[in-house]
DNA sequence: GAATTATCTGAACGCACGTTCAAAAGTAAA
DNA sequence: TTTACTTTTGAACGTGCGTTCAGATAATTC
């Protein structure tokens, strides 16, 4: 249900998938879902929840590597793992405003849990001259901002491999944020 | 009839706001404003056109002045623009998926030719040495992504003014383009 | 194989949807 | 004031929504 539900939303919007339209893709009535969740709101949040949670659990420990090194695993480790994800990560993007006001809460402080392991690693560069960078928020956002992009128009297939494009980011990431 | 859908559209998400709302918002009964859209769909794709024909119409022309300064105005231009509309970039990126094939390919085109303007100004850049980028259509996607993220996050009144931030967001990039 | 538990069906609830249209109301020109 | 035209109303159309639940079915346990 929670594979379908997740393919489902991330296709039509959460608004425009009915509680039956999720049925029939896992070839079942509708009311049988309700042994499963509780509502559709529900649901919803809970496929939040997981990405979110798989999201922070996978992300690489800050060890003892040097800033730049950190850094450049970061941006590798964000569009990888981003990309496996398509669906997921597009309804945690864009289903945000469809969360009641304390589910949104529990959401965004997952997100906020993430953005503040980047962060850490660019006020360690600062701190050791490695960076330059004039807010660490900032450029916490921007580089998000920047790698999460990449879901939006990279294929498969397509001109360039993922492991090219992810080399070209790491480079345009180590140039923006280094010390002059 | 338009602004009140632009602001309900971003508020809840195209499927969400039924026309019965939209109604409510101007103050008139569902049924009359069929005298302005043929139906809800053309209405949602006439807002995303506005706002990308307008968007089109206001970057500003690459003259003859240096690629250092064309992207330094490029970015502060598109901070600042999509800053005086929230509510009409948010649709644009959120409901395509809303459109028709037909639609969605106009809008989609619409778009190219603004990420084309930027890709201009890398290309010039790297012919004349002012940058160093291996590929100058990600470094477009890329830098393009960086700089819409401002919305979801930049608050008038908060720590920083939208001036602060521009001047960050145009060091960053200039830094991540710039030749070794 | 009987008893128990878990799961699913199919119908029903009240409600809201996009859209249409005849009739009513409002506006402007003669 | 009459005429011609534009705009709005309010009801109606068929359809689909999230959710509930009694009863049917399937799976597990003894």
């Amino acid at each position: 249900m929670r594979a379908a539900a997740l393919r489902l939303f991330a296709q039509g919007g959460y608004a425009a998938v009915s509680m039956r339209a999720i049925a029939a893709e896992v070839g079942v009535q509708a009311g049988a879902l309700y042994n499963y969740t509780p509502d559709k709101q529900t649901l919803l949040f809970d496929l939040m929840e997981s990405h979110m949670t798989e999201l922070l659990a996978a992300v690489p420990q800050t060890g003892d590597a040097d800033p730049q090194t950190l850094l450049h695993d970061f941006v590798g480790f964000h569009i990888r793992f981003h990309h496996a994800r398509p669906d997921a990560v597009f309804i945690a993007y864009m289903e945000l405003r469809n969360l009641t006001e304390a589910n949104f809460a529990r959401i965004e402080a997952l997100r906020r849990r993430y953005e503040d392991g980047l962060e850490c690693i660019l006020r360690n560069g600062v701190a050791t001259g490695a960076f330059a960078v004039h807010d660490t928020k900032i450029a916490t956002l921007a580089i998000i901002a920047m790698l999460t992009g990449v879901n939006t128009w990279f294929r498969a297939g397509g001109r360039l491999s993922l492991d090219e494009v992810t080399a070209q980011y790491q480079n345009m990431v180590r140039k923006a944020v280094r010390a002059d």
